[in-house]
DNA sequence: ATGGGCATGTAACGAGTTACATGATTTT
DNA sequence: AAAATCATGTAACTCGTTACATGCCCAT
């Protein structure tokens, strides 16, 4: 089994990595935990979760078993194989560090900001603005729920980077809606 | 023509925003340009970039005339329509803000430090800080070539805003080595 | 003469989304 | 009674990448 793997996509290690936890999931719950990483990697569409798992277990990284439940719909639940956690360790300790993809859309908006006026690009980053304080407050609960938990250690690190990130977005939209009033008012 | 506008991907807002600064330009210095987009949109794949570019024909965003050139390939030259001109500034001002698309892998393989040592993961993030390093040096060469030209002001005010980013990235991944290293030393 | 930059494009594939379908349970 | 949550999955599609193919110019 497995002599060549393929090479997976990253979220292939996402779902890995949740398994690698310890716990039994089902692909609803590992669903449910991925979104929680939305703050620094963008999560799957429910659909892909699932291929994904079949394929994992197709290559041997993980196992499931059906479990019959009393008047609820049947679940299968996932763990890790060894072959599974050698992989995921391999790829966090060896795979290359590749840059970050950020997909800004409020950046590359104000980018083409020639196309309007500054008022215009005002209430956008007062838009975003809002947006990144709602996402404070959803990290914030996500934060909340780790502290004190000695396995989510390095979950509650990097929730920390996330924090500083959107901490630092929030200050430089602000930093911007400043500049444009300025450029707003002389002409 | 086009009264039903079918939802265009964000690629296509980058073409057409990069041709709205008024000159004609190819396929290839389209390409050229989206990739200092990079610091904060993913810019596409070549190829991606002329498939966008006949569809947005198609749909009469933009237009194009063949170049002959003396001893050279030849060129096919685009720009912006009126309808092109109007989409655009409609997607900037009225789109609603979506959320920035994260895919930190360094943050991801964090999380699952668990699977590794704090001294691995050091290493990691010193690659990672070496990766910024870079990207900050490429970033000051755009921002270079932006100093003092009027019709780059919002351009400029983007690659602050990334700079800074970048910053705060180092930063924050040295903070984690200290952190790190805290922990590395007691067990 | 070898490699890199200019210039365009196609084919095949994989990643990922949207929408749909089902059905039970729990909460409002 | 309606809506949200638990739970799984398929089908159709689009986005985007990789690899390939071509060919000329320019610098070393």
């Amino acid at each position: 089994m497995n002599e060549k793997l393929p090479v997976l996509p990253t979220t292939s290690y996402v779902i890995l990595g949740l398994l690698s936890f310890g716990a039994e999931l089902s692909g609803y719950e590992i669903r449910k935990w991925a979104q929680n990483l939305r703050f620094f990697y963008w999560s799957p569409a429910q659909s892909q979760v699932y291929s994904e798992l079949q394929r994992l277990e197709e290559l041997g990284l993980v196992r499931s078993r059906a479990v019959q439940q009393v008047e609820k719909p049947d679940k299968r639940l996932y763990q890790l194989t060894e072959h599974g956690g050698a992989e995921l360790a391999r790829w966090v300790c060896d795979a290359k560090v590749e840059p970050t993809i950020v997909k800004h859309s409020v950046a590359l908006r104000l980018y083409f900001g020639h196309v309007t006026k500054p008022p215009v690009l005002i209430e956008l980053l007062e838009k975003f603005i809002a947006e990144t304080q709602t996402m404070l407050g959803q990290l914030a609960i996500v934060q909340e729920a780790m502290e004190n938990e000695p396995q989510f250690a390095y979950s509650a690190l990097v929730a920390e980077w996330s924090h500083h990130y959107y901490m630092a977005e929030l200050a430089m939209a602000q930093r911007l809606i400043e500049r444009l009033r300025q450029i707003e008012v002389p002409p």
